[in-house]
RNA sequence: GGUCCCAUCGUCUAGUGGCCUAGGAUAUCGGCCUCUCACGCCGAAGACACGGGUUCGAACCCCGUUGGGACUGCCA
């Protein structure tokens, strides 16, 4: 970021995952937050993929937090970049610093490292790296790395814009790999050049890297460029209050797609994770963009509450769209045996069904039975409504629907009627109803229940239920 | 061990010295509604980690204690 410059530059944000694994849920809130960022300030908003890890950086892992991103609705302005592709440019950078003193080789194997740091745990001191090869001068060598040549006193400083101040004594920071020993640059060089040269104005990423800020800075310096503003985000906890693994269950943003999550209850209940506006709860896409800002993230770690995500996901699918839910569900449908829902049937149990469905896999729990041409029998529910007791029921029911059909008015009055004059009350007759058309106990009401599926298809479930209440 | 960060109901949080007998959300419990299950509505219980300061006054500022977390890698 230029700071000589009087007017606020351009915000440039990146969100740099490493492809080892999913998009887990601390990434997709970091990179909600970046996006929201750079959205918010009319900025842009870079992807690039840490993929100098080539042991453990999988392909399909990029196509996973691809997908991840698009599911989101997370938009990118350039990219992906991806650092495998950079080489090049990093050596370039590590030559730059070698030129000026700033870096030097070394020589000391991977065991002598090793070896020092277990003396240093056992002598209870920090272990770090001596800098037995800082002052020797050596030149590259096969097993050689490049190290960052750091300052031996004085302190760096920055101002987190959510933590506040943040000092660290230079003594306390060893001189670190910037190049590996197969030519490969590590993490630290190369996202400090990858934001160099991708203008990045706001780095703002997790926690974990509070304590990797001034070595970056170390680097910024050593590199002549101009420093971004740095924003730590709080870690996202389990229900322990341990980091997030999958030890907690679904951690992947993609479980939570196949859970039957929409994606914009996800990232309602990731904003609220560590930041707010007020008492506000719900927000929708553009006030998240517009209300968002830094001041408002809070400093603590924060354990992901799964209920209040499922409870939000209830409330969007209340709000959603049938005609989109109706799209949505299906992929939920087909596995139930319903692979071609009937277009009209869904759309007419829909409505009854959001305020009973916190998901999609439940919503196409609760659809089955309306789609399917003969719907699944509770054996329980029939033992107890579906008896010799009931026939009679059945049966002038079935003669209402008849005479009558299913318009809900019409067959809540002859109901009413039916009940007066067998001298039963409502559920005597709703209840084995129920069971008859849904083959459960439990279903939207049952005149809503009969709209929906009208009198043919009543009838003839009215005629399979007689046929097992006679029994 | 060292360095750094953090600390309000079980959980997510509001709160930036008086508006706090601490508000909202979620979860829990109770009630209403009712043909079942939900939704909805009403209500209950539930927190400023502890100890010192500063101040007329502290959840808010300072110090310490305790607790938790992160980092301490030729991972990112």
């Amino acid at each position: 970021m230029a700071q000589t410059d009087d007017h606020t530059p351009k915000v440039r944000t990146r969100f740099p995952p490493s492809p080892t694994g999913a998009l887990h849920l601390g990434g997709a809130r970091t990179a909600l937050f970046n996006w929201l960022f750079s959205r918010h300030h009319h900025g842009d908003f870079v992807l690039r993929l840490e993929d100098t890890d080539r042991q453990r950086s999988k392909e399909e892992h990029v196509r996973g937090i691809l997908q991840a991103m698009e599911w989101l609705g997370l938009d990118y302005d350039e990219g992906p970049f991806f650092q495998s592709q950079r080489f090049e440019r990093y050596c370039q950078a590590v030559e730059q610093l070698l030129q000026s003193g700033r870096a030097y080789w070394c020589h000391c194997s991977p065991e002598i490292l090793e070896q020092k740091r277990e003396q240093a745990m056992a002598a209870k001191a920090k272990p770090m790296y001596d800098g037995a090869c800082r002052e020797q001068g050596l030149g590259p060598a096969p097993g050689a790395v490049v190290r960052y040549k750091g300052p031996r006193s004085g302190n760096t400083v920055y101002n987190d814009l959510v933590k506040g101040p943040i000092s660290f004594d230079n003594a306390e920071l060893d001189d670190l790999v910037i190049l590996r020993s197969d030519g490969s640059p590590t993490y630290h060089l190369a996202v400090v050049v990858d934001d160099i040269d991708m203008n990045i104005s706001h780095v703002i990423r997790g926690d974990d890297h509070v304590n990797n800020t001034p070595r970056q800075i170390l680097l910024y310096q050593a590199l002549d460029a101009p420093l971004p503003l740095f924003a730590h985000v709080p870690m996202i906890l389990g229900p322990d209050k341990t980091k997030l693994s999958k030890r907690h269950g679904a951690t992947a943003v993609m479980d939570y797609r196949d859970l039957g999550y929409l994606p914009e209850a996800m990232l309602n209940a990731l904003a609220r994770l560590g930041w707010s506006h007020g008492d506000q709860e719900m927000f929708s896409r553009q006030e998240l963009i517009d209300y968002f800002d830094l001041d408002a993230v809070g400093r603590s770690a924060a354990v992901f509450d799964q209920d209040k995500l499922l409870r939000m996901n209830q409330r969007y699918i209340q709000a959603a769209e049938a005609s989109r839910l109706a799209e949505l569900v299906r992929p939920f449908l087909a596995p139930r045996g319903v692979e071609r829902p009937d277009p009209e049937l869904l759309s007419a149990c829909l409505p009854e069904l959001t305020p009973r469905a916190k998901t999609l896999l439940e919503l196409s729990e609760w659809a089955e039975p309306f789609l399917k041409e003969e719907p699944a029998m509770d054996p329980a529910a029939a033992q107890k409504f579906l008896g010799p007791a009931q026939a009679p029921v059945l049966e002038r029911v079935l003669a209402l629907v008849q005479e009558l059909g299913s318009a809900p008015q019409a067959m809540e009055e002859a109901f009413q009627g039916l009940t007066q004059e067998l001298g039963l009350k409502m559920k005597d007759v709703a209840q084995p109803v129920r069971v008859a058309l849904m083959g459960r106990t439990f279903s939207p009401g049952i005149f809503e229940v009969m709209a929906i599926l009208g009198p043919e298809r009543i009838k003839a479930r009215l005629k399979r239920a007689l046929d097992l209440a006679r029994e």
